[in-house]
DNA sequence: CATGAATGAGACTTCATTCAT
DNA sequence: TATGAATGAAGTCTCATTCAT
């Protein structure tokens, strides 16, 4: 187990992670040929993906990553020289992207900070609770302690901008009038908690969760969630 | 810490009644070997649940487990025939009796259900959010899929129990005309996930977390929660 | 394994086979209770036999002899120092008695040489060949080579005394007129060679070996061995 | 020895055959590491037989056995998933051409039947019971108990067509009127296990038996044997 | 004497990693 | 670049043996 941060904190793989915005949006200078040829990091990737979630850093099987990704096992070390470079690749491509996704719809949004929530969490449901992606934070909640830097990365990429967004959005809606004076931080954590506690409990639990009857579903624990957040439990007077 | 020893320790640890005839004839010098047989699987699971809790199941060495117990490797052998066995009465121990101490609180509570709430989330905070215990959340969230059964066992023994306890308060706080009429199994895990995901959260980051400048004071987390859970973030008039 | 022998050839165990003699034949003087004390060794000798022959030196479990043979594991080694202890003790236990017993039968014989070799054929499939001491050759063919000293008993304790036998047997014959003059080491072991290799093939396969068809009946094989051997496959002329 | 290569070699060995498309292609410089993968499992079977059949299947050792056949302890698990499979193999591929060598000579003999039986079991002796290979009948003499699905196999392959080969020599005598009328199995069965014994005698006791003085000579061990067994030890009148 | 808890060397097996091709 | 045969460190688990009771 990697208890102390090796001394090449960063994959010396070559280029898996600069071009995952220009997947995004193709190039036009991009060549066939050398396409194919950059796509391999990125398959390997998604297919180290799919096995960490599942069986987490130790439990994870080189070998049945290159049987996912199409590949010999060989290959996935032509790209990432160690498990663990791999394993930060696979964390760091995929935290950036969706996260960008996602903060584009909170800016210039017009409306009330009420429906920018509601809006705002949906859409992340969308883009990261409820894709692959959001196995990640499932698994970094279990191998931070073994892997500090990336836990930094994931507090510094995902989480500080995440938060600051948060804040954003409840400073708006205060500015605006529409929601009282309150902790920007603390409540930000609040409000976000538990989209981020069910994401990861579908990543484990599957679909197949018998919770409190049915599985639960995210369109209606948002609504309700929000619902509660903004108006309380308690009966309240018609304004 | 999990140190109180739960009444049924494992379902693989053999024979440990052997000296129950040797405690019946009171003598007055405790046998030191015979003693340890009891004390061991405790001490072992108590061991073990610090292991696996950082290391995740296949991370975690059953030499480091041993050593951390103060025995030597065959001696986990003895009690728990297999690593997964092992792990599975880690989970089982810590489970039951945070529980059980945690569930009293609400039978008998007087007073109003917004007290009954704060109260109650207080406590598990105390109980379990704060302690080692927690741990096992964040462990189950990761090997649920390689371990069904203790996924079923976590599901009937934590979560139901846990969602039918927030219901009977909700309910609680209906029928004493505090509350709206509310979706109960929706609100309930809205309700409660915050809390379940901050006692991860802290169990995964250790206490240097430098999420929105400092560390989260779960005090204020908590009441800030029922706060806005309650009263709602928007402006309310005085009723 | 044990490459070269131990120092200490023979177990040190307290007169654990001086006694075989006298259990056969009950001594007088014997107390009711050291003989139980007595027999503790033989049992547990007995138990290891069943454990050995089924399982071999290396696959044997202590354990496993032990709860055969009723007692507890660290009992095994108050009497045997080592494993290898008991397996010496246990060839030699076993070897000495049945073929002490089937030797008796051949002196004073009166009658014809083919009676003599018919009855005690019969006789020391009676004694040893069907009974699990016949394990014991099974037993040594495969761990000659690892117990040398034992090899070497079985040769000067059972093979040489068993041959000598042989040799007497068929020198009565030929003096007796009744068999032609032959070699009569090579002429022993082609005579007696069929009933070892039955009785391990027994030994081996158990009765549910379907050779050629049905089990081998030991009675019908030997008429018919001696049969042969001494009247031969070919058509003979009546005398 | 066993190392002409059996055909088929191992049930667990994985594709061997995936360096045939390269061998189409008429490359001079035949590539050494691909030589190996195909010649490696024969040279491990055969270091695994020398093993088991010295030390038994439990008393063997895996890194022995890499270590006679100059690989590391690893490359044996490449090759065979599990100590049991190896042992599976080595019984399987030391069976099937060592018989089949045999079996040939007594096809199409022209003479008398006495002479096919001294030809057939000198064959014999040659093929098979002065070789390695006899020691897998000493093996599963041993381990049958262990391994009752190569037990079935023995008997399928080595002893049943063996006892029906001995019918066919014994009732050519018949038909030719060399013989007398006789139980066909049971006398197949006396008139080969002396040879067998002798087989399992020698790889027993090597080289340094001093079972009747000098070592046993096989030759004539079996022409004394043939001698018996057709005209029988009785004086027996000219025809 | 008898027990069985405890030990630790050693077994089989896995798997990240290397490297010749 | 891509492969996959080969490696050996490290892991889980077994079990002969010890020893306090």
């Amino acid at each position: 187990m990697p208890q102390s941060p090796p001394p090449n904190h960063s994959s010396t793989a070559p280029n898996q992670q600069t071009d995952t915005c220009q997947s995004a949006r193709p190039t036009l200078v991009t060549p066939v040929r050398s396409r194919r040829k950059d796509a391999r990091p990125h398959e390997i990737v998604a297919a180290a993906l799919a096995e960490f979630v599942d069986k987490g850093f130790a439990g994870a099987n080189v070998q049945a990553i290159a049987k996912r990704a199409g590949v010999s096992k060989g290959t996935v070390f032509v790209y990432f020289e160690t498990k663990q470079d791999l394993f930060k690749a696979v964390v760091r491509d995929n935290i950036a992207a969706p996260l960008n996704t996602w903060r584009d719809v909170t800016r210039n949004y017009r409306g009330s900070t009420r429906d920018l929530i509601v809006q705002s969490m949906h859409q992340w449901w969308t883009d990261v609770g409820s894709t692959p992606a959001a196995g990640i934070s499932k698994l970094l909640m279990q191998e931070a302690a073994n892997f500090p830097e990336l836990a930094q990365f994931y507090q510094d990429e995902v989480v500080a901008p995440g938060m600051s967004n948060m804040r954003d959005i409840l400073q708006r809606g205060i500015d605006l009038g529409e929601f009282r004076v309150m902790d920007l931080d603390i409540t930000g954590m609040n409000l976000f908690s538990p989209l981020l506690f069910l994401a990861m409990w579908q990543q484990a639990m599957g679909d197949k969760q018998p919770i409190c009857g049915p599985a639960i579903d995210a369109r209606q624990f948002i609504d309700n969630h929000v619902s509660l957040m903004l108006d309380g439990m308690c009966h309240r007077p018609a304004i």
